[in-house]
DNA sequence: TTCGTTAATGAAAGTGACTTTCATTATCGA
DNA sequence: TCGATAATGAAAGTCACTTTCATTAACGAA
């Protein structure tokens, strides 16, 4: 799974006359293992772990290349920082739910609201192209005072 | 209606324990009096042909004393800067779909997609607190390669 | 293998959209 | 009219990136 995306992310590379490297290849390495929705600066943390010599911009110019070829989808949500998680191409759309006392961000897909958005859009005028949708509030977690985990559970189907 | 609203903006600043000034009521008098998804760099250049003495800090304290009362709405668009909407205290909640050519924005609202959101919000085991819904598409106008003018109708209810 | 061309890198400087600091000015209740 | 306190403008500071530039590394050809 990982060596496969790694490799995906090396043919990407070659056929856009770039060069694979090892500061890349640390980082894709890092940034599909880790998973998630993360900040650059913890990926930045997390590949210096790995490899201490590797710079700032280097880490920002990998994830805007792993975004173009595809392998990353970027979110900002509302802390104002880019958020970057891996994605693979036939991989499911979806929207996102944030807590706003412990930050988890839990992933969903809802058929019926993407089709009431594109509704809304055609009757409106528009061809719709995309959407950013995010829903903020409390999880059962918090409102409960109990230590909540931060999920990595995919993508929950909701009607 | 205009000066409905610069008398409300006074008194909560009154109630705050602030001074009314000059600079203030000429930013709260541009930002009403031109209404739209307007962005600071905007209200500072129309506030600066009323009164060209008034400082860029002083514009960006004025709105956010404006959003804190609770008389602008403050929206993120995906172009990486605030916009602020003048916003009555029962105006009706709405979101936006925004055209990718000619950056027309216009408002819609609909009891259905709310009405969805919560239900997804509540079994995902979260109690909502707020949403950010923007669509992104084309509007008729550049589809058809006509003028668009910027609307400025309103909230379009929608099913 | 060795070159040589061309891309990649790290450090540091630059950007853009704000936000804060600070010396000066204005407000407003007594 | 005062005086305490808030407000202002100019400029410096922040934050999250992005670009520059001198140096280093990759890779196709010889």
């Amino acid at each position: 799974m990982l060596r496969e995306r790694l490799r995906a992310f090396e043919e990407a590379l070659k056929a856009r006359g770039l060069k694979a490297t090892a500061q890349r290849d640390d980082i894709a390495r890092v940034f599909f293992a880790e998973g998630g929705h993360r900040s650059v600066e913890e990926l930045y943390a997390a590949v210096k772990r790995v490899n201490p010599r590797v710079g700032y911009a280097t880490v920002y110019r990998t994830l805007k290349l792993l975004k173009e070829t595809g392998l990353a989808a970027e979110r900002r949500f509302d802390d104002g920082q880019a958020r970057y998680e891996p994605s693979e191409e036939r991989a499911q759309h979806h929207d996102h739910i944030i807590c706003e006392r412990c930050g988890k961000i839990v992933e969903f897909n809802s058929e019926e609201l993407e089709a009431q958005q594109q509704r809304i859009a055609r009757f409106l005028g528009f061809v719709l192209s995309r959407h950013r949708l995010e829903l903020y509030g409390i999880c059962t977690d918090c409102r409960e005072g109990r230590p909540s985990k931060r999920g990595g559970k995919g993508v929950q189907q909701v009607v």
